[in-house]
DNA sequence: AGTAGATGAATGGTTATTCATTAACTTCAT
DNA sequence: ATGAAGTTAATGAATAACCATTCATCTACT
């Protein structure tokens, strides 16, 4: 049922969605849906909580160092980002930024711990590459939202129909990352 | 009165807007706007058509060649295009791609024949970096969805009150994009 | 006299949610 | 094994709110 909900925000998104739509959906009647869920946004959390924490678990073990050289660490975030934004894709009206707004106070919270999770991995990677001079010094937030952007926003243009497979489209992103990374600052990097 | 929804828009996003909401904050009852305009999903066409317009407006003249390097070009565009985007800030429940949906086909194809105009214009500037070797070959319809979500996503996440200002994130975006474009494809531009 | 701007009231639709009720299935003591 | 009791899943109907839109009417200005 969750599932089926979650197909139902990504297509029409959240507001658009309806319980009677849900409940149709399902095979039953809406009032069957408050058997399992307290309310609409009890649903809406969950689908978010879901698709946040399958961003985050794969990475997660990157908080610590690991031996791995930064680079690759990147790598990894960002292939496994990616696999994750793209695997429900069809149409991407439930915007997650947007959808955060039905949420109550704490449902929110919940969810925003969760991208600041993600944000402090993904900076903390880069900070790494930066001690073991892979790249320069750099803005490690901004660096950190610019390739999260680019990750992100594939939902909106992607189509796996004609054109780049996800694969190619991660190592793409991941080059241009990386290359983003390497430029930036680099009259201070020539200097060491 | 565009004005006013515009605002609202942004604010509260397309659905949780009601005539009700800008009529109120106009300072009028409901029904007088449909003086002005034929119905809600006419305010929502002029207030996408207009920003789209503000965005492609300024770079326009970049779809012919002019004589300036090439990634002099990138950056006007950059800078243009992240000075519309933060301009109607506050926050960002609108967001461009989800409210599409709740336009009629053919004002659809009105504001995506707009968004096709921003495209072939990023995409004709990259390509003639190459050209002048500036960076080297490389996907020029990723390339310039890269930049393009680079530029979108700040609506998200930028708040001017603490940190960059708007001209130091439109620098960090304009370098970090250079050196993506620059670094992928190394080998083969080595090797001319 | 005519027109543009404004309004109150009504309409028709949609929506999330509640509630009392029913049906099916489980548990368990006898 | 049987029947009672309880739990879970499901439902139809009703509620209350909200919302876009229409229309006949009214005012003020040209």
């Amino acid at each position: 049922m969750l599932h089926i909900a979650r197909r139902l925000f990504w297509e029409k998104g959240y507001l658009s969605t309806s319980m009677a739509d849900i409940s149709k959906a399902y095979g039953c009647r809406p009032a069957n849906i408050y058997n399992f869920f307290s309310d609409k946004e009890e649903i809406l959390f969950e689908v978010l909580r879901e698709e946040m924490d399958q961003i985050i678990h794969p990475i997660q073990h990157l908080e610590e160092e690991n031996g791995l050289p930064p680079p690759e660490q990147l790598r990894l975030i960002i292939e496994s980002h990616l696999k994750v934004t793209l695997s429900y894709r069809r149409s991407a009206k439930l915007l997650f930024d947007v959808a955060l707004d039905n949420l109550s106070p704490e449902n929110r919270k919940k969810i925003i711990d969760l991208r600041d999770t993600y944000d402090r991995i993904i900076r903390k990677v880069i900070r790494r590459g930066i001690e073991s001079q892979d790249w320069p010094e750099i803005d490690v937030k901004l660096a950190g939202f610019m390739i999260a952007s680019m990750i992100t926003r594939t939902r909106i243009w992607f189509h796996p129909k004609k054109g780049v497979s996800v694969n190619d489209l991660s190592d793409f992103i991941f080059k241009f990352a990386l290359n983003g990374l390497k430029g930036e600052g680099r009259k201070r990097w020539r200097r060491l």
